[in-house]
RNA sequence: GUGGGCGUAGCUCAGUUGGUUAGAGCAUCAGGUUGUGGCCCUGAAGGCCGCGGGUUCAAUUCCCGUCGCUCACC
């Protein structure tokens, strides 16, 4: 028995919509995971999580362990109860930092300089395995090796091997029966690659499968084929996770694949520095045209900014550096993309996910 | 009133022993941003160098006048 079951409730063609089932509760798929990667989507609480509707958030091993450490968050009840969240939590296993902070990297594991104080961390997938169990997320991730792109073949290689023994060490070393562990397909842009890094992790058996590695320098053209390669390995009984793809092209394009849940940055750090995601496109929020706009920002959007707040207002917090310009963007953003999630399950239900992937793409592609 | 200092981009200021299209930071505007190091990167626009006159081949620069701001003294 999988601490997640899965089931597909619609598709059309390849395009699916489900519930996971966690022990401590469901999310619905296509799902769209907040990051909140120090314990907090910046600027919002606990409770902005709930008025949003968001089912599960992400947050970050590397970080965690460092600040306040994982035991702190351990004696604090786990990463949910910690941060005041009563939905559902998954972890990253700090893969993501091995692109992001160049760290050293041997067959063994991980050696991290600290970014907070300079010093020395070790991350091996025993020891990732250990400090999520400690964070006690609903689903951690396996320590993985995430090169950036372009990269020759032999570092994406290498990646895809490292990544392939550190998954097999990481399952055995899992014991959390209320714990879901996911494991993540590498390979870069090489078809080839990532459908055989897809079939040695889908042998392992996890609860879930992740594709990492895309969305790091490569355009989506490139993505595409690449993603679909490693799909096409996956059994349809579990979940698929595309790390860090965000854009509202790259979420409609991935869907109609058959991805069901992703995790991005994008619309936080978008929102914080004032971009907006519309329904016509980016918006900068802060150019003088809005100035003495009366209109929200995405007549559209259901969200609460846009119900209350002109666009005139949003860009005189922005000129004037008041933090909850960021905070409302956030919201905003946040609002936007969830809603786009929430349409799609409804298309895929309907049959009509094809009309809505064209009308995305026609603005975003 | 007398004497000194200062007037250069929206703001704060460089610069010029007189010599190509006068610079920077911030701000503005336009892009970028994808498993977050509380950001960062790229580009653009923007100047009668206070005003008037003089000297000079050439003045933002030197001289005279004038206006404004400022400090000191009376």
């Amino acid at each position: 028995m999988h601490p997640v079951s899965f089931v597909v409730d619609a598709s059309d063609g390849t395009a699916r919509a489900g519930i996971a089932t966690t022990s401590r509760g469901t999310y619905r798929t296509p799902c769209f995971m907040p990051v909140g990667t120090r314990g907090a989507i910046k600027y919002l609480s606990a409770t902005d999580y709930e008025r949003l509707g968001i089912e599960i958030v992400l947050g970050n091993t590397y970080h965690l362990m460092l600040r306040p450490g994982a035991d702190v968050v351990a004696r604090l009840g786990g990463l949910g109860p910690f941060s005041g969240w009563r939905g559902l939590t998954l972890t990253d296993s700090g893969g993501f930092q091995v692109f992001s902070l160049s760290p050293t990297v041997d067959d063994d594991g991980v050696t991290f300089k600290s970014t907070y104080d300079g010093s020395m961390h070790r991350l091996t997938p025993e020891g990732a395995v250990a400090t999520q169990e400690l964070l006690g997320a609903d689903i951690q991730m396996a320590l993985d090796v995430c090169p950036p792109l372009p990269s020759e073949p032999d570092v994406l290689r290498l990646a895809v091997e490292r990544t392939a023994g550190w998954a097999v060490r990481a399952r055995a070393a899992h014991h959390r029966t209320d714990q879901s562990l996911f494991g993540i397909v590498q390979g870069g842009t090489d078809t080839a690659l990532r459908a055989e890094s897809a079939r040695r992790t889908t042998e392992l058996e996890f609860d879930g499968y992740a594709i990492g590695g895309l969305s790091v320098g490569e355009s989506r053209d490139e993505m595409i084929p690449a993603l679909a390669a490693a799909l096409e390995q996956l059994p349809p009984d579990r979940p698929r996770y595309l790390m860090g793809v965000g854009d509202p092209a790259g979420l409609v394009e991935a869907v109609g694949l058959g991805v069901d849940q992703f995790d991005c940055v994008m619309q936080t750090r978008l929102g914080r520095h004032g971009t907006a995601l519309t329904s016509a496109g980016k918006m900068q929020v802060k150019a003088v045209r809005n100035a003495e706009s009366d209109e929200p920002i995405d007549v559209t959007c259901p969200c609460e900014v846009c119900e209350r707040h002109s666009r005139g207002y949003l860009r005189h917090l922005f000129q004037v550096g008041e933090p909850t310009a960021s905070r409302l963007l956030s919201v905003h953003n946040l609002a936007w993309t969830l809603h786009l999630m929430a349409r799609m399950r409804v298309a895929i239900a309907q049959g009509a996910f094809g009309c809505l992937r064209s009308e995305v793409l026609s603005v975003w592609g």
